[in-house]
RNA sequence: CGAGGCGUGGCGCAGUCCGGUAGCGCAUCUGCUUUGGGAGCAGAGGGUCGUCGGUUCAAAUCCGGCCGCCUCGACCA
């Protein structure tokens, strides 16, 4: 037994950055904070990739590509934007490096000091809003709906393998519209795909809802997430949408000629998700063997494992196993055999449990006298001699199963964790004593939010859309209350 | 930024209290035997102990400065 991960109960946090380094997913860099996504995170991410957008393209964006530097002065523009940003920006502010001269290394030239500072992206609204004064000019020029690929940069004080690091790629979607309900509907839908996302293809669960004031995005008017939860209980934002209004409109004097031949500023939206979802991911299905991967997103959905020790044995599985490979391609899953010598069967056996591979075949010489495989999935203990008969078929549904079964285990482990509770001494009990998510009824108020924060750590995670009405009086005030709204310790 | 911890072959660690010139496991390399759950045996290579300075005949070990990283917290996706 060589590397021995974490288990959830002794040190979940631990847990979770074993699996990331045991699955070779990431590694830590030669820069504080900054992560090497090693090529088993890189393949989820690409396939996590491929989903989106192809679901952005079929909701009718393009995708496009803005500058990784923004003119200081652009963030200044947007007064809540600054506030919210600019404490975390990496500031470019000299174009060339010379030698030291009292001796060792390298310093910024003094004489090739920028005329104005850039700061590196932690967001792209500003730098494209810019853009797009130059697009729109009528009604006719909207919608725009574009989306970017790109790699954004936040100077935060603690980060964490995938969760929160320095630098981190992700996609933003930023639309302009001719009217508020349009745009509003934009954000909504995209607050759609990405819960379908999160659900048929993550098999993770979320809830639906939208931001209180003080967790809103910087600039929003209003701000859409999908929030999903932990196996230790914790809430996760992991993706929002945000109707704009006209915010960055005013901020970039963006106007447009209406219908009715009048200038007004145009209708924002923004969305995002980022690879944070694969931090999301691990901490939803994953358990102390190792990661689980849904087979909709697991770069290798099957691998083949050949068992054999003398020549002859060999020659003979590997056919069997190419064979087999080739049927199984030939049905479109994404497949592997393992034929290297250099490890053994029972090693390779761990490795792809580590890493999450939803099927593992086994063959060997037993198997094709019989016509049989051995099957293993990483969702349940044990394995099964199946035919090669009809296998394609077999592992097809076998496949769905895993996604299906991950994502009932998932509802079920959140629903099994969420509460309600109308009495505040009984909410910090639950949180204390169970994590999890909890619905109360809460006043509205910013500072009542604040307070139940600073006492109980807990958030207002949002306000759920699914939720029904239900008036109610708030746990902590007394005061009236509409709904109730999702609380929880978060990520 | 606050608290805690750590820096010793590629990785994980012991050695530090009681200074005497570096050791263990995994990994690597070679050979033989093995191969249906992380192989066994035999042999081999690889580090001057984060860094700078001090004390000493002698420093991984004692003293001081600096740097870096990790975890937890405040801030955030």
């Amino acid at each position: 037994m060589a590397d021995v991960i974490t288990s959830r109960e002794k040190d979940y946090a631990q847990w979770y950055l074993d699996i990331v380094q045991h699955a070779k997913l990431a590694d830590y860099s030669a820069v504080r904070g900054c992560m090497v996504i090693r090529p088993n995170g890189c393949a989820l991410w690409e396939n996590m990739q491929r989903a989106l957008d192809d679901m952005f393209r079929e909701t009718g964006h393009e995708n496009a590509y803005f500058p990784l530097f923004i003119p200081q002065s652009f963030l200044a523009r947007e007064a809540e934007h600054v506030e919210g940003f600019a404490k975390e920006c990496a500031v470019v502010t000299h174009s060339r490096l010379m030698e030291n001269p009292s001796g060792d290394g390298l310093l910024p030239d003094p004489d090739s000091k920028l005329e104005e500072n850039l700061i590196v992206r932690p967001t792209s609204e500003t730098i494209i809003w810019d853009a797009y004064r130059n697009w729109i000019q009528s009604w006719r020029d909207l919608p725009i709906l574009v989306n970017q690929w790109a790699n954004v940069v936040r100077w935060e004080m603690r980060t964490r393998l995938f969760l929160r690091t320095m630098e981190f790629l992700w996609q933003e979607g930023h639309t302009a519209h001719e009217t508020k309900e349009e745009a509003i509907e934009e954000t909504r839908r995209m607050l759609e795909v990405y819960a379908t996302f999160a659900e048929e293809w993550m098999a993770m669960p979320v809830i639906r809802g939208v931001k209180t004031a003080s967790e809103r995005f910087a600039g929003a008017v209003d701000t859409y997430c999908i929030e999903a939860m932990m196996q230790d209980g914790k809430a996760l934002q992991a993706g929002t949408s945000h109707f704009l209004g006209q915010n960055f409109a005013k901020a970039f004097d963006c106007q447009f000629q209406n219908r009715e031949n009048r200038l007004e500023y145009v209708w924002a939206t923004s969305w995002g998700v980022s690879t944070r979802l694969i931090g999301a991911l691990i901490m939803t299905h994953s358990d102390d063997r190792g990661l689980i991967l849904p087979p909709r997103l697991a770069p290798t959905q099957v691998v083949i494992v050949p068992i054999f020790r003398k020549d002859e044995e060999r020659t003979v599985v590997l056919e069997a196993a190419d064979r087999v490979e080739e049927a199984l391609r030939a049905a479109g899953v994404r497949v592997k055999v393992d034929a290297r010598e250099t490890h053994r069967p029972g090693w390779k056996f761990n490795e792809y449990e580590v890493q999450g591979v939803p099927v593992r075949l086994a063959i060997g010489p037993r198997d094709v006298k019989k016509g049989n495989v051995e099957m293993a999935r990483r969702d349940q203990p044990g394995k099964e001699i199946v035919s090669q008969e009809g296998l394609p078929d077999r592992i097809g549904a076998v496949l769905e199963d895993i996604q299906q079964g991950l994502f009932d285990r998932a509802l079920a482990m959140r629903e099994a964790s969420t509460r309600r509770v109308d009495d505040y001494e009984a909410f910090k009990d639950t949180l204390d004593r169970h994590g999890g998510f909890v619905l109360a009824h809460w006043d509205g108020t910013p500072e009542t939010e604040a307070r139940i924060k600073q006492e109980t750590k807990a958030t207002i995670r949002c306000i759920p859309m699914d939720e029904d009405k239900e008036t109610g009086k708030d746990m902590l005030t007394g005061n009236p209350s509409e709904r109730r709204v999702l609380f929880a310790r978060a990520y």
